[in-house]
DNA sequence: TCTGGGGTCCTAGGACCC
DNA sequence: TCTGGGGTCCTAGGACCC
């Protein structure tokens, strides 16, 4: 059997590099990829953690997702710039638009991350090295931020290749290199080995790569059931996930929102579900998909997190009677506590409506016709602003 | 001025059925 | 009477990713 080709591409510190080019472009007169910088959210909103760091900041110890407040005591002085999501948006089209020449098998794994599948063109790429240093150079001419690349024979070995040294680099994790590329590394490097998983290891004398390649499975499985499998391949290289354009898989749909201040009354959270429901429902209908499960996610002041779900007898895309089910959601799971954070998720998405067709009630049930009319209002909307058309029982809310 | 937002996948436990 | 064993569906929660 031939072995694969895959490459996977990883844009170096994606929203700093992008926010840095937008600057210059605006007359900025540092790179702020070259000084202690990070990209924040604003910490008077509670948005405060680091969405991404140049590498003097990451020298400094900063990590993606620390508090800015500790991002801050770890490096005095950092420059603290807000995201650009629209603009982040664009260069990740233009990203993913370019990768899209080299195979007709390319999977968006991220904003920022692509895998690209060269398996049978080696009569179009002669040598697949240089094959990637062109890609990396192609993108930092064309467009004026870095990747690293990964090349390998499988999905977990080019995305763990890409993530050696940066920025600007071409890696190979091929078979014979895992031992001596891969092996040494702490077991916190190895792909999908998190907080968790890894203080388990830790605690059981696994501390690298190599150690958890040459444990014992059944020890593993003591603390990881079924997933200890997974973890042995994987610290040996082994993976056989097959490269996917899953543009269309959509699983499910869903908004949260930290509010500015913690929310105890129920009429106030329910505005805020209404305008999530309409944001969740409006692009579930954009991709002419039906949800089966509604549900309604919290975070208290305390930072527990639950939620609260139900399954509908029939799917549906229509934005009242998602909200219904959302308002029961939160009359049946709301306890009266402050919120900081509250969210709605569609799920179990299809894209066909079959109708449950009850035995004892043969009444006709209200179809999805009203879809029709949503769209309209959805490109009303879109075109001139939220709320030019907003059902009748929102609008005493208008503040 | 502590701690975002959008996802996927897995597991445990209860309900229910044969 | 004193407790089977499959199986499926559903919900809640958690781990992990970027």
């Amino acid at each position: 059997m031939n072995k694969r080709i895959i490459f996977h591409v990883d844009v170096n510190n994606a929203f700093l590099s992008w926010s840095a080019i937008l600057l210059l472009k605006q007359g900025y007169s540092t790179d702020i990829r070259t000084i202690p910088a990070i990209i924040g959210g604003d910490e008077s909103k509670r948005h405060g953690i680091v969405l991404a760091k140049s590498p003097i900041a990451k020298k400094m110890g900063i990590k993606t997702a620390d508090t800015i407040y500790s991002a801050k005591k770890k490096c005095p002085g950092i420059k603290i710039f807000p995201p650009n999501h629209q603009w982040y948006a664009a260069q990740s089209r233009k990203f993913h638009q370019y990768l899209k020449q080299y195979s007709p098998v390319v999977e968006k794994y991220s904003i920022d991350e692509a895998f690209i599948d060269l398996t049978g063109t080696k009569y179009i790429y002669d040598d697949y090295i240089k094959l990637a240093y062109k890609i990396k150079d192609d993108i930092k001419n064309k467009f004026g931020f870095t990747v690293n690349v990964g090349v390998a024979h499988n999905m977990l070995c080019a995305k763990m290749a890409s993530d050696f040294e940066k920025p600007d680099k071409v890696h190979t994790l091929f078979e014979d290199e895992v031992k001596t590329k891969m092996w040494p590394l702490p077991i916190e490097d190895l792909f999908m080995v998190g907080r968790s998983s890894s203080k388990i290891l830790r605690s059981i004398g696994i501390n690298t790569i190599g150690d958890l390649a040459n444990s014992n499975i059944g020890i593993l499985k003591k603390y990881f059931k079924n997933q200890a499998q997974f973890l042995l391949d994987s610290a040996n290289g082994i993976d056989y996930t097959k490269v996917e354009k899953h543009d269309s898989k959509s699983e499910s749909i869903s908004t949260t929102e930290t509010l500015v201040k913690d929310i105890s009354d129920k009429e106030d959270l329910k505005d805020i579900l209404f305008k999530q429901t309409d944001a969740v429902a409006r692009q579930l209908r954009a991709k002419n998909k039906y949800c089966h499960v509604v549900a309604i996610i919290y975070k208290n002041s305390s930072f527990e997190s639950y939620s609260k779900q139900v399954k509908l007898d029939n799917p549906t895309n229509d934005t009242n009677t998602i909200y219904k089910t959302v308002l029961h959601l939160l009359d049946i799971s709301f306890k009266g506590e402050p919120i900081r954070l509250i969210g709605v998720r569609l799920a179990n998405l299809s894209s066909a409506v079959v109708e449950q067709i009850s035995l004892f009630n043969q009444e006709v049930k209200e179809t999805n016709t009203s879809s029709d009319f949503q769209k309209i209002v959805d490109s009303l909307n879109n075109k001139f602003g939220n709320n030019t058309v907003i059902p009748a029982s929102m609008k005493k809310t208008n503040h």
